[in-house]
DNA sequence: AAGCACACGTGATTC
DNA sequence: TGAATCACGTGTGCT
């Protein structure tokens, strides 16, 4: 297991040299070997490494929106939830440029919220020929059916309406 | 700076056992003072840190096409490569209409209809983060500058909103 | 003080 | 064998 265990050098005590720690265990100094320089290479190549990582975690941090200034952990968290938003939105435009095309078409997917009742969440996307007042038409139905939409896009392309909530 | 130096506490040699260095520096033990428990506390909560962190370094193996079994320094190049590709491929997927995603702008362009005053038509695109009311506030402004609006376009698309009137 | 977050050096493991 | 990666315990600083 990962222990610090019979520490055969130890370091310093002043500005990082390396000293031979004395310890004989059993026949003559199986420690001291040619070690001393190899150690130096080791934890120098660490700390290498360490910069590698950081540096693409920084490099992460400019690409996330609100992400400066996060510890390493909720920056990941983050990382995480907007390449999942990114692949989602994605995908949906480019389906979103077949623009469906000449048939008007309501589609309802709706999710339950593990409750038999109370709030649920429904996802509806519409498309249709735009005309001036359909969006407030869309509101009032939305609001006699005591709905309350929590994200909505919108999309209009020649007259055409893709809507999204 | 962050070396081992005089180590007070010395871990195991065997089970996780943890003993005090027989270090005496001038006068009376210096060390040992509480140091035992909160020591445990200390290195389990770094551990539960670790678990985090790599619990989200495993789920964005998850996400990446090719990278399993990647060391962790290429994973986290890979998750900026493919956040790079997908903010690209989102933001051209919205095709007619690019969205200029990092920065707000906001363009007109003018055509004159002939008479020195009077009607004339100006083309006016804006891009910005959308917020709660900025319509309502567009169309205050139109209204003040005397402007009617003959055509609109109106697209959402992760929280950027491009505007064509 | 008490908690969290980070960088460090080092043992173990793998190729 | 070295080189490279990881997990660990610890020192340190910030709140």
């Amino acid at each position: 297991m990962g222990h610090v265990q019979l520490p055969s050098l130890v370091l310093d005590s002043q500005r990082g040299e390396l000293v031979e720690a004395t310890v004989r265990v059993g026949r003559g100094g199986v420690s001291a070997e040619r070690s001393i320089v190899a150690l130096r290479n080791h934890c120098e190549a660490e700390r290498k490494r360490r910069a590698r990582i950081n540096a693409h975690l920084d490099t992460l941090r400019s690409m996330v929106p609100g992400a400066n200034k996060m510890d390493k952990a909720s920056l990941l968290s983050e990382v995480v939830s907007h390449l999942q938003e990114l692949k989602r939105s994605a995908a949906e435009a480019s389906e979103g440029l077949l623009m469906p095309t000449d048939i008007d078409e309501v589609r309802v997917e709706g999710q339950e919220n593990g409750l038999d009742v109370g709030p649920y969440l429904i996802r509806v996307s519409l498309s249709c020929d735009y005309k001036p007042g359909l969006l407030s038409d869309l509101r009032q139905a939305l609001d006699s059916l005591h709905l309350i939409v929590m994200k909505a896009e919108i999309a209009t392309l020649e007259g055409r309406m893709k809507n999204v909530l």
